[in-house]
DNA sequence: CTATCTTCAGAAAACCTTTTCGGCTTCTTT
DNA sequence: AAAGAAGCCGAAAAGGTTTTCTGAAGATAG
């Protein structure tokens, strides 16, 4: 920046000396406290618009105890479940009420610890812990003196408090929304095994199946998290199992994938065959042809919920322990009902 | 969180009352200062590690003057282009060393003053402010106290310091590439016309094919950001424009859609027609048939040099005025250029 | 007119760390 | 042994704000 003085930033002091009061006075009207005349308290106010005051966030902290931060700390480099849970953070907090800090340890448990120590140094309030995968992680630890939520990856310690979507639900609910379609012969192509989600997703979906008196067709097909896979298994799936009806992606990568190959093979979406995936990416859901029914996550959510235990439990509220699902939301496209 | 006492936290006073010096003492022997014996510093680290200190960076501030925090103030609602800016920065600041503020705006002005007037309360040593498109946004004004760097969209204020990628570059990169391919009938499809990141680009575009002695087949096609403009408008183009033999598209969305355009056509990609896009999103560019060649914009550069100049600026250094062009990369992958 | 109450303003302490400077102890030198 | 030097440590101030408490002035009642 070029054009700026480095002058000295305005302090309460130069304001109640401009308005000729005290600072203990400048504050009081400038704070809405009583034992102020009205006529004094204008006087500050004015002073403090014409310097332009906005009061030093650091001295107040010190005093207070609170500084209006939260850290968040995400190992999700990618930013895909972090973004909308920090947006939802920032909802509940109230723009300007609360600042975030946003730290990304890359999944590096080093870099972490660092990150750590920093926001702790700089007193946040609480901390909001987000993994890339749902797959627990490992805790921070007893000995955070701050709230601790963990959002997305719950904490493998049953004592911390976590937040993660519920998987198992949302793969029930996408049977769900197949089976009202009419469809009865589905098959399921999802991303590495490795993964909770992966197989949380995979238990709904045979729950439900269970349920409306169906069979999977062929096995849960386990691989990759990309369109790659989902055109080779639906490949697959179509040469071995030609009387498929429906197949659900674990992904909206793989029900990319899926579509295409759909398509190459000369069926219809969804006269022929129903694909929905999940996670709702717009980017991919809505410019697909058709396009794409999915399972969204509620992310934003989650966030929201989040920020507001993290505000709760330093309000000293219980917010209790052990992990919350967060429901999914069907949210319906062309890939499974025809487009009236 | 549930297993912790909100007990105080612990200070410079409580280790050195361990260690039996003064907290003057304390200090020195933590910082590294010398007049301190060694015998001393050793005891004084023990009762910190014992008691876990951390520092107040808030009072650290207060004193200092500088708070090693820095805002990134960004508009970028989806963040595509925020987070390689973030990681960035957080790479030339070094971690744990700064930490950033991030504050999403959704490109509201209001709740963007907000957000300012939080960020200078909190006393950041410097702002980034990125926006969502490479236009010309409005400056903060002369009056921020601290260096302010304009990332992706530079500032409408020619003294203000900006950093932007060079689209008409990237256009420049991208003709010729396809030109050292040996294609010569290059047709642009791109976004909207509002967006100057279009418009730029189609202006390296022209002057890239003039050089090589070439013409544009068709006009610059301007519509949306889309994969669905992307089918759309390579069908008329095929139509009209047979002999085209490489379409350049604004972005990897709209590339997409022109890659499952050509297939559907019949035609085969690179050999009849060589497809290309802007922005190297790796979840398009990677996954498609075949992988799309893409210009990366550089981000992480450009959000690295941004905190490089923030940094230069806070020790005094001039680092200028005016708007820089960050310089593209090429990616090239078999969308252009057959596999061996 | 005095005594009590109310209203309002200011002084000072507190938050926690860093830095400067004065002073004490120990060692060296003559 | 005395004087000077060097090495260490601690007291105090500074940074900006909030809060509590004291005190002064004006208002009301007796």
């Amino acid at each position: 920046m070029a054009r700026t003085d480095p002058a000295r930033a305005v302090t309460l002091t130069d304001v109640a000396r401009l308005a000729g009061v005290s600072v203990a006075t400048a504050s009081k009207a400038l704070n809405g406290r009583d034992q102020v005349k009205d006529s004094t308290r204008q006087r500050v106010v004015e002073a403090a618009e014409r310097l332009s005051f906005s009061p030093n966030a650091l001295a107040r902290g010190l005093l207070a105890g609170r500084t209006g931060t939260v850290g968040l700390l995400t190992s999700d480099l990618e930013g895909r479940f972090v973004l909308p849970i920090l947006m939802g953070a920032e909802d509940a907090f109230g723009a300007g009420q609360v600042s975030v800090f946003l730290c990304d340890a890359r999944g590096d448990a080093i870099r972490e610890q660092y990150h750590l120590r920093a926001l702790l140094g700089r007193r946040v309030d609480g901390l909001i812990v987000v993994g890339r995968q749902t797959d627990p992680r490992p805790s921070l630890g007893p000995d955070i003196p701050v709230p601790v939520v963990y959002a997305y990856a719950p904490s493998d310690h049953p004592d911390d408090r976590s937040l993660t979507p519920d998987n198992t639900g949302a793969g029930r609910m996408a049977v769900e929304h197949l089976v009202a379609c009419g469809r009865t012969r589905i098959a399921h192509i999802t991303g590495e095994h490795a993964y909770a989600a992966a197989r949380d997703r995979a238990a709904g979906v045979r729950a439900a199946l269970e349920a409306a008196g169906l069979e999977l067709v062929g096995d849960v097909m386990y691989s990759e998290w990309s369109e790659r896979w989902g055109r080779d298994a639906t490949a697959m799936l179509l040469e071995q199992h030609p009387e498929i009806d429906a197949i659900l992606c674990g992904s909206d990568q793989i029900a990319r994938g899926a579509l295409d190959m759909v398509h190459d093979l000369g069926r219809s979406v969804p006269d022929d065959v129903a694909v929905m995936g999940f996670d709702n990416w717009e980017v991919l859901t809505t410019n697909s042809r058709p396009e794409l029914t999915s399972i969204d996550a509620n992310l934003q959510q989650l966030g929201r919920t989040a920020a507001q235990w993290v505000f709760a439990a330093l309000d000293g509220k219980d917010i209790g322990t052990g992990t919350q699902f967060v429901d999914p939301r069907l949210v319906i496209r062309g890939s499974t009902v025809a487009r009236r």
